[in-house]
DNA sequence: GTTATGTTCCGTCATACGGT
DNA sequence: ACCGTATGACGGAACATAAC
């Protein structure tokens, strides 16, 4: 069974005990990316198979070893203030700015293609079913085992289940179901209710909420620093590339510049 | 085989940033 | 102002490689 959606599409498998698996594509989308000016200095080499950079950070006076928590904190407010990636790449897709040579297109020059992250849309499948029956498992793939979710192999499994409320529910232990309203997409502005519906207000119940919430929180921030990492690899990437042209670019340039000196040099003689 | 060292990947925390 | 997202920093685990 297959459902399409916006940009996305949605398979739904048939799993396990009334579970259905929901496997997820987004297809793959043009990004710009253009070279920028570092800020810090940075350092690329090769080791093996593996391209590393190292960000490498000069001493200065003011660096004592024995003040480390203030130094920390100081250096922490330091990188803190460089520049993300979106507000670079927000920079640079500017029609001012904007590179005219073909290591800016959606293709590196490895033939690999960049990925855009998007807003995930889940429609609803199959019947409506009450929150309590017909769990769905979401499968967000690339990811890793953890304790905070139910991963297996590089894929997270969510298991939810949506009642005809519109809210998603997620099981809490066994047979204890908690309800997500989660409009638009997945964990947006949670609100939490019991089985009945009807608000928790119980300390207990505050407590399983807090960490409900801590969990999802958590999982949410695992996968944007999974996709950062991602995007901070490609960025890299390109940057690379982007020397690669340039260098290319500056030989050439230099060999025509020889060629008119000679061809002067001749003429003048 | 064991130990030391380096590299990569990942999860978590803190916080800047951007949207409403 | 508040909230969600993006990202740098940090620490730990896993793996690779070199030196002994």
């Amino acid at each position: 069974m297959s459902a399409g959606n916006g940009p996305g599409t949605a398979d739904i498998e048939n799993g396990t005990q009334g579970i259905s698996v929901v496997h997820v594509s987004i297809p793959n989308q043009a990004i710009q990316v253009q070279p920028v000016i570092q800020a810090n200095p940075t350092v690329i080499h090769s080791a093996g198979n593996y391209q590393t950079i190292q960000v490498v950070r000069v001493a200065t006076v003011d660096d004592d070893l024995s003040s480390d928590d203030s130094d920390a904190k100081k250096r922490r407010e330091i990188l803190a203030r460089r520049p993300s990636y979106r507000k670079i790449l927000n920079d640079l897709s500017s029609p001012v700015n904007k590179m005219e040579d073909d290591s800016n297109s959606s293709q590196s020059q490895d033939g690999q293609e960049y990925v855009q992250s998007g807003t995930l849309q889940l429609t609803a499948h199959g019947d409506a079913t009450p929150a309590t029956q017909g769990l769905q498992t979401l499968t967000m793939t690339n990811a890793s085992p953890t304790s905070a979710s139910n991963s297996t192999g590089g894929t997270t499994i969510v298991q939810y289940a949506q009642g005809p409320d519109g809210q998603f529910y997620i099981p809490v232990g066994g047979t204890n179901v908690q309800a997500y309203q989660i409009p638009g997409s997945l964990a947006q502005g949670v609100v939490m209710t019991g089985v009945t519906g009807s608000p928790i207000s119980s300390p207990q119940h505050m407590s399983e909420e807090g960490s409900r919430k801590r969990e999802l929180r958590l999982l949410k921030n695992r996968e944007a620093a999974r996709e950062c990492r991602r995007k901070k690899k490609e960025y890299v990437k390109c940057l690379e590339n982007r020397v690669a042209v340039l260098e290319n670019q500056n030989k050439t340039l230099i060999e025509e510049l020889k060629a008119l000196k000679e061809l002067y040099c001749q003429k003048d003689a």
